[in-house]
DNA sequence: ATTGGCAGTCAGGGTGTTCGAGTGCTGATG
DNA sequence: CATCAGCACTCGAACACCCTGACTGCCAAT
């Protein structure tokens, strides 16, 4: 077992190794932090946390630097919550300022936690099984192409090109639109896709196929759940630590590339409301992201819908204050998309 | 001057650098090519093309190494068109096969050209200046946002949330909704833009001041030529190549995400129809993207619009056949998009 | 439980040496 | 006059070597 002093000096061990990238030793230890012990108390101390696997050694006879192990019993019962700092606090006021629409809210918001954190910062969009259909509107692009664009009442706009074999006329697609509209106007997305399954019965003969196409093509968009997309910024901060990443960046550029990859590890990790949890270096190896760590907090938009959002990076990071910063955007979000 | 023989020599030396990332001295350019002309007389050229400061050796006495100059002298006179190859093809019809909306189709062309050319592929938005209105939807999210919707006959939709500071009934949106549309349907964007100035006047005084702010914003947006976005793809592959950035690739990385950059660059470089153009090293400097070459080349969107495609990479890589996908995907972009 | 002391380990940095690839030059040759 | 073989020279990369300094692990004493 470890002592309360044992995990004391894990604690700062992970704090200057975090600050200094450099493998941290008995003697640092005593010289920078008031212990009142022994620089040879605290070695025996190290063992333990050693023996234990928290800590390890890169090479016989050199300082200490935490495992995951180390990073995981750190954020889970010693890292204090540490207030935001004042700049960060500015940075956030002055982006509460301006509005705009939904797209644009994720993306400044995004950049705001990647400048805040110095990391890869990721929002997920909100899923919007909640939302009801405000109007659809069906527009013939060239006489085989029909343009469908649906509008919900949460402000969020869905389009899609719909390839018809026979072309297709004015009349028929203000005919379709009329009925369409019939049928979804103000209902939640899951009715809305049920009842335009009676639409193309409506519709002449002639017309059914291209109608059935279009209709299709619809109601295939109003029930895929747009939780499948994802922002980022901050990537080139990666590069900025590369030295944390033992070979290239590569694999880690290209595992965030394919934003798949994340929004199965999103998914994956569990979080309570309000609450910030971390994934850990080799807790996400099945993500080939096993030299990073993951973030992610929850926020709820304007439906009450609970989507994602966080950051990620090097396993050595600060993950005191990115959590802080986490949290603190994730809370401000919440508020902006919520206020009516 | 440089002979023909020396610019035959240039030719090697840059195919075998971006070949092998080691200098090329003259032995090695007898030994693999049959130039029927000794080690020394092959020096004798390269002082010349010293001289010409179209290549440079990195320290005395070692192989050479071609120059921005050397570069630009090999794209303008001595790449030869290669073909595409046969995975290239194949790669180019399976992306054929497929169709969506304009959002889909420049991600999916963004994502082809970064697996053909293994370099950061950038797509450019179309602007849509000679498009016109089709339908204008206004929907009140909450009493006091209403999201304007605009929909262009090319497929383009666009849409901005706007914040007013009375609250807005139903009644008045549909009010505006119908006098909007009576003014801007069918109307290209800038006839549209002016059309609309009058629609507040119809208005009742009491109401006045939210619709203008409504109709206001709408004629931003219709003015904001679109032009200002691209997608991209592929920025893992710039770690690939990772010794070809001196330092880091950190102010690399950093540059591309600065979207504006890219743009900027893009508008700046000229380019012929059907033609593909490349911005070579230190050409880029001002954009800080001084260790990198970018190659442009047009698209026309539906409407006829033009628009920028283009790769972004260290500048030793292959030109010839990085051109040669980068006019394919443009070419094939068109018809795409042209495609009635 | 804590401590001072001491021997042992090992990475990093500096130095010296060798090796070899590649150049520039020169004088000879058709 | 272009081409060529030969030679002396340069300089980076690789290697061996040695020191230094920062740690640890252990032990006997308090």
């Amino acid at each position: 077992m470890v002592s309360d002093r044992g995990l004391e000096v894990l604690r700062v061990i992970v704090q200057d190794y975090v600050a200094s990238r450099e493998p941290v030793g008995s003697k640092t230890i005593v010289d920078r932090h008031s212990f009142g012990v022994s620089a040879a108390t605290i070695r025996n101390d190290m063992a333990q946390l050693e023996d234990e696997e928290l800590i390890a050694a890169p090479h016989t006879s050199s300082g200490r630097v935490p495992t995951d192990k180390g990073y995981r019993m750190f954020v889970d019962h010693l890292a204090d919550r540490r207030p935001l700092s004042n700049a960060q606090r500015t940075a956030i006021e002055t982006f509460l300022g301006a509005s705009g629409d939904l797209d644009e809210v994720l993306h400044r918001t995004v950049r705001l936690l990647s400048q805040l954190t110095n990391q890869v910062a990721l929002v997920q969009y909100p899923m919007f099984s909640r939302a009801r259909v405000r109007h659809l509107e069906l527009v013939s692009v060239t006489p085989t192409r029909v343009l469908a664009v649906i509008i919900l009442d949460n402000g969020r706009v869905e389009q899609r090109l719909v390839e018809t074999e026979a072309s297709v006329d004015d009349v028929l697609i203000g005919r379709l639109r009329t009925q369409c509209n019939e049928a979804v106007a103000g209902r939640p997305l899951l009715e809305a896709h049920d009842a335009l399954g009676d639409v193309p019965e409506l519709i002449a003969e002639r017309d059914r196929p291209a109608a059935t196409r279009i209709v299709d093509a619809v109601r295939e968009q109003l029930s895929a759940q747009r939780q499948d997309r994802l922002v980022m910024a901050g990537a080139a901060n990666l590069a900025r630590t590369e030295d944390d990443f033992p070979g290239s960046i590569y694999p880690v550029l290209d595992a965030i590339e394919q934003q798949v990859v994340l929004l199965r590890l999103f998914g994956e990790m569990e979080a309570e409301r309000d609450s910030v949890v971390a994934s850990i270096g080799r807790e996400n190896a099945s993500f080939g992201l096993e030299t990073t760590s993951v973030l992610v907090g929850d926020y709820r938009s304007s439906g009450g819908e609970i989507a994602r959002l966080g950051v990620l990076g090097p396993t050595r990071m600060d993950y005191a204050s990115n959590m802080a910063a986490v949290r603190a955007v994730a809370r401000y979000l919440s508020r902006t998309l919520d206020a009516e």
